[in-house]
DNA sequence: CTCCTTTTTGAACGATTGCTCAATTACGAC
DNA sequence: GTCGTAATTGAGCAATCGTTCAAAAAGGAG
């Protein structure tokens, strides 16, 4: 063995979740990459292999914390259904902060809408990201059916898509800046679309 | 008078429109605009004065045919909730078109994400277009309500802000390439949630 | 035709892009 | 201490970025 690695991997890979997710991948140039890991071209390149890997990289480690977070959330309530509501309240909630996270955008849509006729493997990339999550959350609303929480009528995975649109929509209106209690709002009257799927009115 | 000019403003600017919608205004370098003008620079820059001038040009006109493509949308109905709900449905069959428009996402939507956090003065202009958009929807909307196709309790504004994330929601999920099928049952699935305000049954 | 005006052209600018690699530095083994 | 190995450095690469401007080209007026 010789020199130590000055750098933790996983620290400097949540610097670039940092800037990437603010930014965007054209946003952010090499230059405020360095900048942001505190790292030289050299290190990163020897590390990550290139800016596209670094985002790759950066990209999974955003959509492995937003896993969690949604798994966090749903800990708190019996209800799944409940849970699912909650989130997207959360959500509508955080976008009233102004500098709270990088942006209030989703890093995902951003990169899908970004990349989607520039840079074919980001757009797959984001794309699977997408089709993993709409996946698990109709494995959730499959299992809140199983349980009564849902009608027996409910297509679980048209109603995971519809949820995710309404995740995505509620994010992207996060970026307009509109007054913290029209986002509750909008957080609110997406929560009551589920309601129509509910068993107990 | 001397010279005529070769290029006709407004046509110049559609191509521009295809181009920034495809790729966005990162994805779209100098190069790219003189191929898809057919124009070189120098013209470019006298007619439009520069890349952001240009691209702001483009936005604005993306947006006053986007606004006249829901009013064409409107005249087929007597009803104007039915009309956005047709609205709603039309843009999910659209999205399964392959290659029928430059993106499926909607510009100004890309145009917000991309820039809010690398170019202020685009984010602006994006959310000075979606707050027209907004207003005029609530408008619409609390036209239908005087006109008793809304519950009373309905606010129109808060509403309006609703539809305008279903609409972002469903063509951000557009450019995820789904089933044909399935971005039409999502259509569905957004209209219907207007059923809830509806006075009828 | 000859002027005069206006538009178009494209070579070329300085700055920045993503990236490389030989030199330097820092540590563990001995 | 000396040596060997691995990590870090940063000057600098070729390419591309958005942009400029003097020269060429194209029409109308006389």
């Amino acid at each position: 063995m010789a020199r130590h690695a000055r750098y933790d991997r996983k620290t400097a890979l949540e610097k670039a979740v940092g800037l990437f997710w603010e930014k965007g991948y054209h946003g952010s140039s090499m230059k405020q990459i360095e900048q942001a890991l505190d790292m030289r071209p050299g290190s990163i390149y020897a590390t990550f292999g290139s800016k596209d890997g670094l985002f790759s990289e950066a990209l999974a480690a955003y959509a492995e914390q937003g896993g969690r977070e949604l798994a966090v959330h749903l800990k708190n309530f019996d209800s799944i259904v409940e849970g699912l509501q909650d989130y997207l309240r959360s959500i509508a909630c955080s976008c009233g902060d102004e500098h709270a996270a990088p942006s209030r955008a989703c890093m995902i849509v951003k990169t899908l809408l970004e990349s989607s006729n520039t840079h074919p493997a980001l757009a797959a990339q984001a794309n699977s990201i997408l089709a993993a999550i709409e996946h698990s959350i109709a494995e959730l609303l499959e299992q809140a059916r199983a349980r009564g929480e849902l009608v027996q009528s409910a297509d679980s995975r048209r109603l995971a898509r519809l949820l995710q649109a309404q995740i995505m929509g509620l994010r992207s209106m996060g970026e307009r800046n509109l007054d913290p209690e029209a986002m509750q709002d909008l957080g609110d009257d997406m929560a009551a679309i589920l309601d129509r799927y509910r068993t107990q009115h």
